[in-house]
DNA sequence: GTGGCTTTGTGAATGTGAGCACAAGCACAA
DNA sequence: TTGTGCTTGTGCTCACATTCACAAAGCCAC
């Protein structure tokens, strides 16, 4: 394909590739097609062929893509094929729930920190991390932390941020209910659960 | 204007004014622009007007737009005007935050119901709620709940899905990282912490 | 090899949403 | 009542995303 700027969209569907193909890699399938792959996704066909060759070709005719060779190829455009560290900052529920929570480890993504600024919850344990003061950002680039979660009150969240940034964290997942301002080479993805739930209804 | 589709993505925007307007009243300011809104949100004030436009004439041209009101119609359009409920399936790490989030309420969501499959967790309590057997779906519907939230494993969420849509659950917000499979009628929204995560590095 | 089957890769077409620019409309002051 | 200033509501245009349709390409059996 000429020359294309890659849809973002394209980029957001690109993790769900990875994880679709380790699972398929671990079903022991050695190559799948775009018809069956969609099935699985629930997408279209054309769809996965043309994110995919966004990139190069990836599968051969006749037969389908080669699931290994694939995950591995996505993971290196993704910058999966390197571990990744992200700091998080909040310790309370949801934030805990995070720390614990073993599915980033599909992506090469791993919590390295946690950070939190109430003083009776610095030094405990969550899972094998001890839960930091908020000075110890000062330490994360050379860590070789550059991703940050954000599960701190809504009021905190902006302050965190700034914090982060400071820090030289490149990349923020923000799960407060609010909206940031941060330099435009830092990219930002937030979820808010509330609203999710709140266009049910509608629909309904 | 004439008769137009209304846009997913205009819908998707919609409770960030909600969540905006409601901060906006307790501030006790009585009318916004759209300049002044899309500034807090980080949008384009062409956008917020065509939103709002595509359900009628919302604001007062030179002034802008009524907080109170606007918000009363958007919570209606919404259908977030009447309280709505909702069961928590999955008592686990996650769904025990969400169980306890205050964070609904600007909505009018409730979670209303808290089911899992744990013997040992049945019974016990979260926050004001007590865990229910996977069997308390068949009273879903007497109790006027028709949205769910899955927070159990991905291996478990189909099958949990299929007894809320049984039962007569219309929405689901599925917080498992898989696909599902329900009737038409029925409206999905998945959120994928791991996935959002995963794109970061690419953007950095 | 050659033919048939299958599936990819991709230009072109279609669909969907965002942004702009401006006319229309309202408030308020004179 | 008229004029001024501001903001909404919206047709139009452009950009982005999805889907289609098909040629190109590999595999396998004979
Ligand atoms: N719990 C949920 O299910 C849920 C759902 C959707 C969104 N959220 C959002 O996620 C965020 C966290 O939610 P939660 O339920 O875990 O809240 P929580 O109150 O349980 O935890 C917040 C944590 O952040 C820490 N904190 C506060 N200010 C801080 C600061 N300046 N620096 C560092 N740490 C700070 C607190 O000490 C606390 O440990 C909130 O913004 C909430 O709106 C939560
Ligand atoms: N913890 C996180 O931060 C996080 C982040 C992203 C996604 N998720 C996803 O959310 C889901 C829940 O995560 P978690 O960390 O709370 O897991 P968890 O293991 O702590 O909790 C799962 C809960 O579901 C219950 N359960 C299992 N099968 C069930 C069934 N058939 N019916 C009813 N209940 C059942 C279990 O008893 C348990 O209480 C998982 O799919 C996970 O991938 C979690």
């Amino acid at each position: 394909m000429k020359y294309h700027k890659i849809p973002d969209e394209t980029i957001r569907r690109m993790p769900l590739y990875v994880r679709a193909l380790a699972l398929l890699e671990q079903e022991g399938q050695e190559t799948i097609s775009s018809r069956q792959l969609a099935e699985r996704l629930r997408l279209n066909p054309p769809q996965i062929r043309k994110d995919l060759s966004y990139f190069g070709a990836f599968g051969t005719r006749g037969i389908g893509y080669p699931v290994i060779s694939t995950a591995r190829r996505i993971r290196a455009i993704l910058r999966l094929d390197v571990p990744q560290k992200a700091v998080l900052v909040g310790a309370g529920r949801l934030g805990t729930a995070i720390a614990v929570y073993p599915g980033f480890s599909v992506f090469g993504l791993e919590i390295a920190a946690i950070i939190d600024n109430n003083p009776t919850k610095i030094g405990s344990r969550v899972g094998r991390l001890e839960i930091e003061h908020i000075a110890a950002a000062a330490t994360l680039k050379a860590r070789g932390i550059r991703l940050g979660l954000l599960a701190v009150p809504a009021e905190a969240a902006q302050g965190c941020a700034d914090v982060l940034v400071q820090a030289g964290v490149k990349g923020l997942l923000n799960l407060a209910p609010c909206c940031l301002d941060v330099p435009k080479q830092v990219k930002v993805v937030s979820i808010d659960m509330a609203m999710a739930l709140g266009v049910l209804p509608y629909y309904v």
